[in-house]
RNA sequence: GUGGAUGUAGUUCAAUGGUAGAGCCCCUGGUUGUGGUCCAGGUUGUUGUGGGUUCGAAUCCCAUCAUCCACCCCA
């Protein structure tokens, strides 16, 4: 309330407890990962505006509405903070020249993403995803298992009664001549369709199918899905896709009616819900994009990923919130207690002498003595050593086992062999 | 971008228009240097901010900002 600066509107701290809930998933995820063989990349958070615009679309709400764009100090080159990471890892891909790596390369990331929504309950500005990119591959086979991977990882982290859709969307040979006639339907029927959609008729027709609104939904019910219009490639795509799954036995719902936010699909896309109360139950999407490679300069190059939402992974996991004041500090081994200001000194050195092989905490706030022992208790200290003027005098130091409670005077030559016997013996 | 709710101590919350409080937390002492309980004391506020009404505003009005929630969309 009186801090002078506050942090930006949709983002957050993440701190001490939270942060190590953090880093466990992140280490889980990484193991499974590798076990797919995935490897990690990590590219820059800022790219040329122009990046996304090519690939997210134009006439997406993304691009739209929701980049952080700016301009450069220099030479006034816009740039953009990544809404999204599968443009840059292409970017990369091409950039580094791995098109001509032999097989398909498998790239993993988990990074941070900014988009310039209205924030709400699972929903940042910054916020975090879990990507997977597999380049090279046009295989049915390799959709399912990045679908299975999807699974697998939340799994990991024991987050169950996921929902998983999937559906195709067809390629550049089917999808045109569909999206004409469904415009030219979604015309004739204008008049039941409410007006804040009837704009995307013409720039995305196919979106309108993740409207909510009733009305719209019974109008598009009277239209045959793509599902329906496939060429016979497609088709065969999407079904050993779904066979594919169905032999993993990953139970998959196939939705003719799930199109994405993002311009770049073909064929498969799928998306994976949390059915919980709360709003913001999609916590994956993904799919393959065949022509992204091509269009942003490289060779066809046919591909399939998804992202994960990491805090609305933990939102559904149920431990998202901690209180940063009832967060705990990280526990340590043995906590030094100080006995005045020149005793701080001669604590810090017995901290080093023991730090090659357990966590040491040096008490430097001068508080009464009675606070520091609650302290050690508070870190789960198992030992405490207690440096004052007695004991620089005498060149000891008081060790206390924390957990009988007994304490006695040891030489400081002794204190290493007498620490370590508590905590090793 | 649209709508709703809420803003008082570090935190959770009180306070008919009449002197801003309590619990928890934190600190000191009781115990010349030791964990729990108890006891005594102590710190923390421009009541989100700026205007207005009033003799007088945390309280009523207006504006603004922030947070949360929902729509939209998405992860």
């Amino acid at each position: 309330m009186n801090a002078r600066y506050h942090r930006l509107k949709g983002t957050r701290d993440i701190l001490l407890e939270e942060a190590e809930r953090w880093r466990w998933c992140e280490d889980v995820w990484a193991r499974v990962l590798g076990r797919y063989g995935y490897g990690e990349i990590r590219t820059p958070i800022i790219e040329p505006t122009a990046l996304f615009l090519r690939s997210v679309g134009e006439g997406t709400d993304i691009v739209d509405k929701e980049m952080y764009t700016f301009e450069a100090r220099d030479g006034g080159e816009s740039l953009t903070l990544r809404p999204e990471m599968t443009a840059s890892v292409v970017r990369a891909y091409l950039e580094n020249g791995l098109q001509r790596q032999p097989g398909t390369l498998k790239f993993f990331y988990m990074a941070p993403m900014f988009r310039h929504d209205r924030p709400q309950a699972g929903r940042y500005r910054q916020f975090h995803q879990l990507g997977v990119e597999a380049l090279g591959s046009d295989s049915p086979v390799l959709d399912a298992e990045v679908i299975q991977l999807a699974m697998a990882l939340f799994d990991a982290v024991d987050a169950r009664g996921l929902l998983v859709k999937v559906n195709s969307i067809g390629c550049r040979a089917c999808r045109p001549a569909y999206l004409d006639d469904l415009k030219t339907y979604l015309k004739g029927r204008l008049a039941d369709i409410p007006e804040s959609l009837q704009g995307r008729i013409e720039t995305n027709p196919l979106r309108l199918y993740d409207a909510k609104d009733d009305q719209m939904q019974a109008v598009l019910g009277g239209f045959r899905p793509i599902t329906e219009a496939l060429c016979e490639a497609c088709r065969e795509h999407h079904a050993i896709v779904l066979d594919t799954l169905a032999r993993l036995e990953v139970p998959v719902q196939a939705d003719p009616t799930l199109v994405r936010g993002l311009d770049y699909y073909t064929r498969t896309t799928f998306e994976i819900t949390a059915g919980s109360e709360r709003k913001q139950s999609s916590v994956a999407g993904g799919g393959r994009y065949d022509h992204l490679v091509e269009q942003c300069g490289g060779p066809s190059t046919p591909a399939v990923g998804f992202s994960i939402g990491i805090e609305r992974t933990l939102l559904h996991l149920g431990d998202d919130v901690i209180d940063p004041q009832l967060s705990r500090q990280p526990a340590v081994d043995v906590y030094v207690a100080c006995r005045g200001r020149a005793a701080e000194q001669h604590g810090l050195q017995l901290a080093d002498l023991l730090r090659g092989f357990c966590r040491v905490e040096v008490d430097t706030t001068g508080r009464a003595l009675k606070t520091q022992v609650k302290s050690a208790v508070a870190r789960r200290a198992r030992l405490m050593l207690t440096v004052g003027p007695e004991e620089i005098e005498t060149d000891t130091v008081q060790v206390k086992n924390l957990d009988s409670g007994d304490q006695a005077a040891v030489a400081r030559g002794h204190l290493l062999t007498a620490v370590r016997e508590v905590l090793e013996g």
